[in-house]
DNA sequence: GGGGCGCATGTTAGCGTTAACAACGTGATC
DNA sequence: GATCACGTTGTTAACGCTAACATGCGCCCC
């Protein structure tokens, strides 16, 4: 009779295991283990041994056997809510990336920010054995959200939230500065009736950037010749449809704005469309800028100038957080808010204003 | 003296095991893992306890564990070139969700079609213990990057090719059907001068389009009498860019198109907005139509009339196909490709021709 | 020159789960 | 009433790896 089918199996399995790899090069698993895994304790020489032997038998470590030993593998939830899919796209590069590099799983649940809906996203993330949570916009300003998910006791990285909670892990830029930047060099390339688009109102960034438009007016009008026309201000709701009207009622102006700060690229591209059906040239006749510097920005013609968030780096570091503190089994006591740098990037969407005055529409 | 701490650990691990469940239920382990199994080995009034021993202690399985003990947990290398994010983005969502139901890793990879990167990517995705990849466009057309797979012995599932090779797994919809359809709908509107712009010809979804718009137009001019105006034609390349340069030239002929198709969104969106610069209102002076439905055809305005590939579940379907062709440890015998329904979604940019002459130009 | 210290390596005992087999009871069958 | 089959449950031994501890060796210093 046959022994058991398990025993006998002829390596049906192509990787060699750490054993393999001990005995080939004449040491211990554990001193494979330690090379392996960058322990200081093993002598140089042992070390070239053992990375030889793992070349020539082609070994990789099995992650499930080397998560169940250490006690890794965990499982992290990413809630998303309504999200620009670019958005979501780079998020999910950035946060697989960490999440491969930490030995982690990560576990998907679409989300809506009411209460029986977000109540049942926790559970099934409950029910998934998740032990942390990740929080891209628009959720992560989800107060209902937020509050089911503490009553799950889940740590929580929200991320890109303009004016992060103070006791949440969050990853953000500074959408104040940027803004503030991204106004300046509107100013400097000669602008002075500027207008500007304000994002969704439930979003605490949209407050943030609009607050950096204005501080950079401020700038403007202090330091020179007092007085100068307010700014010109639409509401919008980060859709290109939010930014067609809202292009509309600000180009009817009289005398039209030079230039048009949108609070994101979807609404940029809007102003754009909109510009271009009216027979004005960009950026000849009207300078157009966004915000987030995601897909269409660089799609659409003429490019546009925008703020670029690194959204897969700040996905990666939410990760990061979260698995540090799901390891510590706490939330870090310093460095609850990461700040990541933002980028002004120039494409042709923005020059200097047309000196002839631009054509009444 | 302590004993060793990790006998002595005092359950940090918030789950329940299975032997926790196991004496809460009063049966062994090995009960409550065919319950969770959904084994058809065990009678209900125990199935019932140990159900509700589960419920009780919260118990989930723990990943890990299983993996090793079933020898599962492989990890699946999604090798994606340069891909619209949009597309990226859905992908990636299919692909998670059927990932995590099949307890497989997703490692991503990035990778251009040349020898030299392709090569190195292959080779990083190996080290990583790679079992089987997965190829979206536009690397699935890539003769390179599939003979570097394929040197490296890796089962491979192409997403979307057009004319999938006979050998190869594949997930892809019907791209002539799809066209075809869309013609002759835009014929059912009453359309006759119809223009056509083609994708990127290194890509065979392409050339796959462009024959379904061409057989309609054969039915159309078979049906009816004789001879028609030879269907216009441009080359794209699949970027807003080339889409913008076919819609001048097409829209430049004389007597202008009634209806232009475009091989994919971001070049209907083009024309769109070359057809707005020159004063033509979409759908009234021209209708647009696109392929792909990706989230610029929502976004702009009017939104485009075009084609769903249900790219989520093209990529859970091939997540699918691959876990089962890696764990029976070879191609499936059938089905090597699955043919996945598309639908043609009306939105705005397509309406009947107007009647009164469309203005020249 | 013995005690102590630090580096390098080996040994042991699991991590939580499941495959394979064993064992047990309960009826049905002859 | 013994036999056999079947449905149900339990037992055992891994899966591949690493944490914790143990050991061995060389070196330094009072």
């Amino acid at each position: 009779m046959t022994k058991p089918a398990r025993r006998s199996r002829p390596k049906l399995r192509a990787g060699a295991t750490i054993k393999d790899v001990a005995r080939h090069a004449g040491v211990s698993p554990m001193t494979v283990s330690r090379v392996v895994n960058g322990s200081a304790y093993v002598s140089s020489t042992t070390r070239r041994t053992v990375q030889r032997a793992v070349r020539e038998l082609g070994y990789s470590p099995n992650l499930a056997a080397r998560n169940l030993a250490s006690e890794r593998g965990e499982r992290l939830g990413l809630l998303y809510g309504n999200p620009s899919s670019a958005y979501l796209s780079e998020f999910l590069v950035g946060a697989l990336e960490s999440a491969t590099r930490h030995g982690v799983q990560l576990v998907l649940e679409k989300c809506e920010p009411t209460p029986v809906v977000s109540r049942r996203a926790v559970r099934r993330l409950l029910s998934g054995a998740v032990v942390g949570v990740l929080l891209p916009p628009p959720l992560c300003e989800s107060s209902v959200v937020r509050a089911e998910l503490s009553a799950a006791r889940l740590p929580v990285v929200t991320v890109a939230s303009g004016r992060p909670a103070a006791d949440t892990m969050c990853v953000h830029i500074d959408d104040y500065s940027a803004a503030l930047e991204m106004t300046r060099y509107l100013i400097s390339l000669g602008h002075e009736r500027l207008a500007f688009i304000k994002g969704h109102p439930n979003q605490s960034a949209s407050e943030e950037r609009w607050l950096g438009f204005t501080a950079a007016l401020e700038e403007l009008s202090r330091g020179s010749h007092g007085a100068r026309p307010p700014p010109r201000m639409e509401q919008g709701f980060f859709s290109f449809r939010s930014g067609l009207d809202a292009a509309r009622k600000l180009l009817a102006i009289e005398p039209a704005p030079t230039a048009i700060f949108a609070s994101n690229d979807d609404m940029a591209a809007a102003v754009i469309a909109e510009a271009h059906r009216r027979g004005l040239d960009v950026p000849r006749d009207l300078t157009v800028v966004g915000f987030d510097d995601t897909l269409i920005a660089s799609t659409i013609w003429p490019e546009l100038t925008t703020i670029q968030q690194p959204i897969a780096r700040m996905a990666a570091e939410a990760v990061d957080m979260l698995v540090g503190a799901v390891r510590a089994g706490r939330r870090p006591a310093d460095r609850l808010h990461r700040l990541i740098p933002h980028a002004l990037i120039s494409r042709q969407s923005a020059a200097a204003p047309n000196p002839a005055a631009p054509p009444l529409t």
